[in-house]
DNA sequence: GACTTAATAATTGTCGACATTAAAACGAAT
DNA sequence: ATTCGTTTTAATGTCGACAATTATTAAGTC
């Protein structure tokens, strides 16, 4: 599998470059550090899907001792982003096809009444800062800043789901969102670098803020499902590839 | 706060009635054994909410590590059984009247949806298995093992969640199933002994096995609605309490 | 007697060391 | 050359000890 035995280390190698600030000696690596780095690197791919996390690198690399890794490999295991098996290396999740697809119903699911339950409830204020992450999304991608766009659109769902009245809700909705987001730097096909979905945030913003309840839910609904229309969700079909191979005329 | 100085000790002691098996020393315990004695003990009401979970209180009392105890308090803390905050003990979890009622209301969401996703997909095997589950909490029912028959409705729920063709769902709607048998536990009204709510589960299970896929959703929905009329959600209205204390004619 | 402040006790946070277990490397026999 | 068994290595699992923080107690003052 691993067909340079540096493997490990390139892949804690990946983290440090994100790490270490300045070439410096970090000051502080708390677990909060550690989750927040491996979770930017694995939305970044920087760490595909499979990466081994030894937790002495991590250690090492942090500066902190393997009580600290180990929580924060924890916390991202529950939040699936990556996968612990007793006695076992945790790796970089890797959720297949049908978890994915599992996935965004879920999202449709639950964010559809999160809309429903949000609409009509925003003062001017929160309705102002909503417009505002809008624009700012709107700004990134005009100006092909696709990562800062990437986050934007994330921090706008968050936002809706901090707003909803049904905390319970909101937190579940929370988590299919950045599960979708892991799926989607997973299995966004190549050659789409903006996803940028027509005006569907500003629409979406508009419905809610106005109160259309049943139609900002409908379109939220829609644009989960165009969103994951626009991934690459081919089955490997690995019955093909064993022909093709064997085939050698 | 505490009346009592061993208040702490008495908390533990509560476990550790359960936990030693014959008054024989415990043979190995494991952070699984820790989760589901304070789960068991939260359910049965033994641990009333807010009560105090010192670290190492537990660990001597199982005989181990206060590594194996903190592990089993954070998962505690991910279901929401416990509360952990920084720096201070971790206490048995206060859902409030608020967030109870959000539980509900998400469970209604999930399981009409899991309930939906599974009818017409029970084989044989799975029917028959199902409806001896709720034979089985028929018959505790009529014998009046109250507590096993909440462990039975618990069984049956949670069988319901592990045959969803969608598990990300499934998963959820097993949260949820918890924290609502947490919930009941804390706020089910006093005279309330039996909830066994007519033959709703025996025609739930029909619905699902002959592929009545809305019906048995609303019906679901239904069930978990009258389930959560029956608990005592009255807000404690402090206003009111302290005009009445007042009042001394 | 109530309130503020300092000393004390108890609890959680973190760490390094050792035990245990799974994977990898090596070697001998077929 | 391949396979099985052994040895070696490297990772995780667990533990006890110390540091940091918080709650409690006690004393002192107004």
């Amino acid at each position: 599998m691993a067909v340079d035995p540096r493997t490990d280390k390139q892949a804690a190698a990946s983290l440090g470059a994100m790490h270490t600030n300045g070439g410096r000696g970090s000051r502080k690596a708390t677990d909060q550090t550690i989750y927040d780095s491996i979770y930017q690197a694995v939305l970044t791919q920087r760490l595909p899907p499979g990466s081994k996390l030894p937790e002495v690198a991590l250690s090492e690399l942090f500066g902190v001792s393997r009580s600290i890794v180990r929580k924060a490999l924890t916390r991202l295991a529950s939040d699936h982003v990556t996968e612990q098996s007793p006695n076992q290396m945790a790796v970089v999740a890797r959720p297949g096809i049908e978890e994915t697809r599992q996935i965004f119903a879920a999202r449709r699911l639950v964010e559809g009444e999160v809309t429903r339950l949000v609409a009509g409830t925003l003062g001017k204020s929160e309705a102002q800062a909503l417009r505002k992450l809008i624009k700012e999304e709107k700004s990134a991608h005009e100006r092909g800043q696709d990562q800062h766009r990437v986050h934007c659109s994330m921090a706008i769902h968050q936002y809706l789901a901090r707003q909803c009245p049904n905390q319970v809700l909101g937190k579940m909705m929370l988590e299919l969102v950045l599960r979708t987001s892991i799926v989607i730097a997973l299995y966004k096909a190549p050659g789409i670098t903006a996803c940028f979905l027509g005006n569907d945030h500003g629409r979406l913003a508009d419905l809610i803020i106005k109160g259309e309840a049943d139609q900002a839910a409908q379109l939220a609904r829609e644009h989960l499902d165009t969103l994951e229309g626009l991934l690459d969700l081919d089955e490997p079909s690995g019955d093909i590839d064993l022909a093709s191979i064997l085939r050698y005329t």
